[in-house]
DNA sequence: AGCTTAAAGCTAACGCAAATAGCTAACCGG
DNA sequence: CCGGTTAGCTATTTGCGTTAGCTTTAAGCT
């Protein structure tokens, strides 16, 4: 029997391809087994579990999201870095629906990569809302919002979640453009700003 | 052997409330028998499948949100509606983390009953958005926007998304009031208003 | 080249959860 | 009191994750 030349992050990557097809929660051993030519238990050979295979793509997804993300966003500074970012990441999702899945897992505070990789997508935001004029407000507070907003629309509409036929897009730009607005605006005494 | 005079809405039921606390995803027909205190396969004299108790679930807890959205709001209007609406839907997902789950997944299309559980909240939203002032704004786009925003932080915080020790009410407050400023601005020409 | 050895692949088998089959006994209408 | 319906049971099947243990490949050393 010939070998299939495998490596765990073969393994890894074949899995990631294979979550956005059938979806992160439905991937098998399996199916990955079949994926890249092997038995299913030859795979224990690249990774300790499946568990453990989830949780190499979710690091992986979220460094790839990380990279599509700086890459949007490099060079642009305020609304137009934040609209670059909006659009660079519901793109990405809608492209990669298991990866994104993935990427949503809480991390595991044990394992100090796993946790690196999850502040990788929050790093970015920071950077991107730097000097983003929003007096009063803490950066750490724009950054949630902003990841709230756009995590909750990508992944609503991933889900198929918004039945309506009013277009999806138009909609995603009302969000992005109502949120900079919210965030340029001086709320000072509203509860939340100020201190 | 004496019954245990069970029906098909306390499967349902204490499916939830387990859903609750190990975790929707983490659900499973002999854990539900245990709570039932009944036998495994006497479940399925009452639900057809596991798939189909947690479309139960999903419909239940899409209900039980719904309302508890509507005695919240009753009442009061404008950003004080919101306000109310905002802060009963994160109440009512940090106290029911896997109902809350449940009602994310995307309604069965084929399924009347689901899917209009599903445009339940989306009703009471836009009873909310009615008449708050956002000149130029589908009131769609204003519902899509603000549902996006409260489940995704929503979300993020009950799967411990949110790594840092920043105040996370504080946080929601933030996101809350920049949404509410935003909606009110007038953003006409920015090409997601003005029809 | 030939020998040794780590590991990549395989088949076989176990454990557990979902689901089905078929039996038994409890309630309900007469 | 008696017959039918049905909730509950045990036993069994199927499918997936995982482990055990064997075989063969390929790489490294002499």
């Amino acid at each position: 029997m010939p070998r299939a030349g495998l490596a765990p992050a073969a393994v890894v990557a074949a899995g990631a391809a294979l979550a956005d097809e059938v979806g992160f929660a439905n991937l098998s051993m399996g199916l990955v087994a079949e994926r890249v030519g092997v038995r299913t238990p030859s795979l224990y050979k690249h990774v300790d579990s499946l568990e453990a295979l989830r949780r190499g793509i979710s690091i992986q997804a979220r460094h790839e999201l990380g990279d599509t993300l700086v890459r949007a966003t490099v060079g642009r500074s305020g609304p137009d870095a934040v609209r670059a970012f909006a659009d660079a990441y519901r793109r990405w999702v809608l492209d990669h629906p298991g990866r994104y899945a993935a990427t949503v897992r809480a991390p595991d505070l044990d394992d100090e990569e796993d946790r690196r990789a999850g502040d990788e997508a929050l790093r970015i935001l920071l950077d991107v809302l730097a000097g983003f004029g929003s007096p009063g407000a803490d950066a750490i507070d724009a950054a949630r919002a902003l990841r709230s907003a756009l995590h909750g629309f990508a992944s609503l509409e991933s889900a198929g979640g918004f039945g309506l036929p009013r277009d999806v897009d138009r909609s995603y730009r009302f969000l992005v453009e109502t949120l900079i607005s919210g965030l340029g605006a001086d709320r000072a005494g509203d509860g939340a700003g100020e201190a």
